[in-house]
Formats: C-alpha cells, structure tokens, sequence
DNA sequence: AAGTTTCACAACCGCCTAGGC
DNA sequence: GGCCTAGGCGGTTGTGAAACT
C-alpha cells in the first residue's frame, strides 16, 4: 500500500496544537461535521493532516470527554477490563463515558502498571497462578493460552464476541463499574481464541458448501474438543454464559446440534 | 538555586481492516 | 479479485512540569 507523504513533507505542521487551532477545528466541526477527515483540514483552513485533525477532536476537543482525574471506581474498572480483555484500549474505552483510549492507556502505563505490580502476590502465590499470568504484563492475566481473550461483559455474564462484532456493539449499555460487573474479580472463564472465529468460518464454508453433515459434525465436534479442551464441562460453562445475543444463541445451537449435543 | 531525573500526557507512527471502485 | 484510501487501533515518542538531589 502507498502511503501518503509525511505532513512535514506536505508542508503541514505536526506538534502540539494552539488555542487559535483548536478554536478553528472545534467550530468547524460543530458547524459541518467531519464526514472526511482527510479533507477537514483544507475545508477548515488548518494546516494539518486529516489524521492530526482526527485525534486532536477524539482524544481532546469532543465535547462528550471527561476531564480530570480518574476516580478509583474508574481506575478499577479499567483493570478488571484490562484483565479481562488485554490491551484493547478502545474496548476498554467503550464502557468508560467520556474517555478516549489514549488516555486509559496513558493512566496503564504511568500508573495502573504500577499500582498492580505493588499489589501482586509474593512469589509463593505466583507460582500457583502461573497458570494464569502471562510473559508481558499487558496481555490479560487470565489468558495464559491465547493471544487475544475475545470475552467481553455485558453487564452480567462475559460475552463471547465474534469478529463481527466490536465492544462498541454495546455502547447503549450503562457504564460498566466493578460492582455492577456483578463478577467475582477473581474469577476466570474459559479463554476463546481468535482462531475459533476463523476456524468457525472454515466449518461454516464447509457446510454451506455441501460437506457431508456426518463429516461435517466430525468437524465441528473436533474443533470444539480442542478449542475448549480440556474438559467439556468447560465448554458446557462456556455455553452458559457466553449466549446473551438470539444471533449468538442461534449460531451456537446449530452448531453443537451438528456437532451431537449428546457430547456436551 | 541549578541541574538531573521522573512523571504525565498529548501527539505521532505504523500497521491493519473495511469498503469503494 | 485486486488495488487504493480513509479511518481505527495500539505502541511509542516528545516535551513540559514536578520532584528530587
């Protein structure tokens, strides 16, 4: 892919933004709107790069961003999240209103890192969650085996996303505090990998190709055994929260129906 | 008081993906 | 189907302020 020149190459400023800038960036958009980004700034007479333009207004200048410290309930919230769901900032950001992802990430780094690492268990203790913890200390402690924990939460139980769907499906529901996350923050779920989806896809193409349907359960319950190994009392847990959407609640009783419900 | 280090956060960079052509 | 672009995302850097020596 080529990429667009630099903004210095084009003449355009990069660093920090003035008053005077955002003043202009802030009326134009409220008067025009951004439908594109990468025309605003000539539209608007800024000399900076559509992308500039961008995350000055979703990071800075939106009129629906918090400001200010982050309270202790918001700091918890961000690290069951990011326990849960990695660094995914913008996810993260999804259930926190008023803050952008740049600035929970920056909160991670400079503080939240720290105060976790104090408050981690001696090495006695860590040995018995090593199971649970990971190499980098931002991937999500309780995702020991995938890259990417694809659990989200609902309000009540996690939700298992699929790659169709984002956390900002879900921006109608209320802000997610750790109280009513409703969850033991102890608690860990069974870890669903990324690969699932698309090893989903492939059984899914398969069917509607014409596989066989024995052969096609063979797959399917293969697939199953191993993504949810190791018990499939694991799976049966995994069912039992993850199907908060009809689609989902469809998608997976087709599924395991093809698969031999019996073995589940 | 001056120099150095650490912290906090805004901004940038580069990669990825969806969607249009 | 392949190419291109815009937008989104996470990682990283730059810089001013605060704290420390």
């Amino acid at each position: 892919m080529v990429r667009a020149p630099c903004c210095e190459k084009m003449g355009l400023k990069k660093g920090p933004w003035t008053p005077e800038e955002d003043q202009i960036l802030i009326s134009y958009i409220l008067k025009y709107g951004h439908g594109n980004w990468r025309a605003l700034p000539k539209l608007a007479g800024l000399l900076r790069c559509g992308k500039s333009c961008r995350l000055r207004w979703t990071n800075y200048l939106r009129p629906d961003i918090k400001r200010g410290n982050f309270t202790k309930e918001e700091e918890d919230t961000i690290i069951n999240l990011h326990e849960m769901l990695g660094n995914r900032w913008s996810a993260i950001a999804a259930r926190l209103p008023g803050r952008t992802d740049n600035e929970i990430k920056n909160v991670w780094h400079t503080y939240l890192k720290k105060r976790l690492k104090q408050n981690q268990p001696t090495p006695d203790t860590k040995t018995q969650l090593s199971s649970q913890t990971s190499k980098c200390d931002d991937e999500p402690m309780s995702n020991p085996t995938s890259n990417v924990m694809r659990i989200e939460n609902q309000g009540h139980a996690p939700v298992v996303l699929s790659p169709q769907q984002s956390s900002s499906d879900f921006t109608d529901s209320s802000a997610v505090t750790s109280e009513n996350l409703n969850m033991d923050s102890s608690a860990t779920f069974p870890v669903i990998d990324e690969s699932l989806w698309s090893d989903i896809d492939i059984l899914s193409s398969a069917e509607t190709s014409g596989m066989p349907e024995n052969n096609l359960a063979m797959a399917v319950d293969q697939e199953l055994q191993f993504l949810f190994s190791p018990d499939p009392a694991t799976l049966e847990s995994v069912c039992g929260f993850g199907l908060n959407t009809n689609e989902e609640m469809d998608f997976w009783y087709d599924l395991f129906m093809k698969a031999g419900e019996s073995e589940f």
